[in-house]
DNA sequence: ACTGTGACACAGG
DNA sequence: CCCTGTGCCACAG
């Protein structure tokens, strides 16, 4: 399956590459704030498919559970998250709650709500 | 226009 | 926790 730059994987690009190191997206998310918050396993291809050079290891699943199709797998992302300080526990997860992270004027907290 | 393909999400058991 | 099924939708033939 190729996938060629493509509008939706374009944004999906502009978002990985903003993460910080240390902190996580998740799928679902990447696919909300790049217009379609239901095609999470889109942004699962485009990762696929994507320039290795974004930080594909801080995309997780919404339960902190690793990429199964990780290039270098599971462990190799680990590795990398390790290195940023991100602990990963004993399922192999990670703390979404704490490590989720949002650009910045897109947070979910602030599309409703005045400050 | 239709079909196959998922590095997901969510509801059940 | 595990596993299973169903919904999902951008993108390539």
């Amino acid at each position: 399956m190729e996938r060629p730059e493509a509008e939706f994987a374009e944004r999906v690009y502009a978002y990985v590459a903003q993460i910080p190191a240390g902190r996580v997206m998740t799928y679902g998310q990447l696919a909300a704030l790049s217009g379609s918050p239901r095609a999470a396993r889109i942004v699962g291809g485009v990762a696929h498919y994507g320039p290795e050079s974004l930080p594909w290891h801080r995309v997780v699943n919404k339960q902190g559970g690793l990429a199964s199709g990780y290039y270098g797998g599971r462990s190799e992302q680990a590795r990398r998250l390790a290195e940023e300080g991100v602990e990963i526990d004993e399922q192999g997860n990670v703390d979404v709650e704490r490590l989720l992270w949002w650009p910045p004027g897109e947070e979910p907290s602030q599309m409703g709500l005045g400050l």
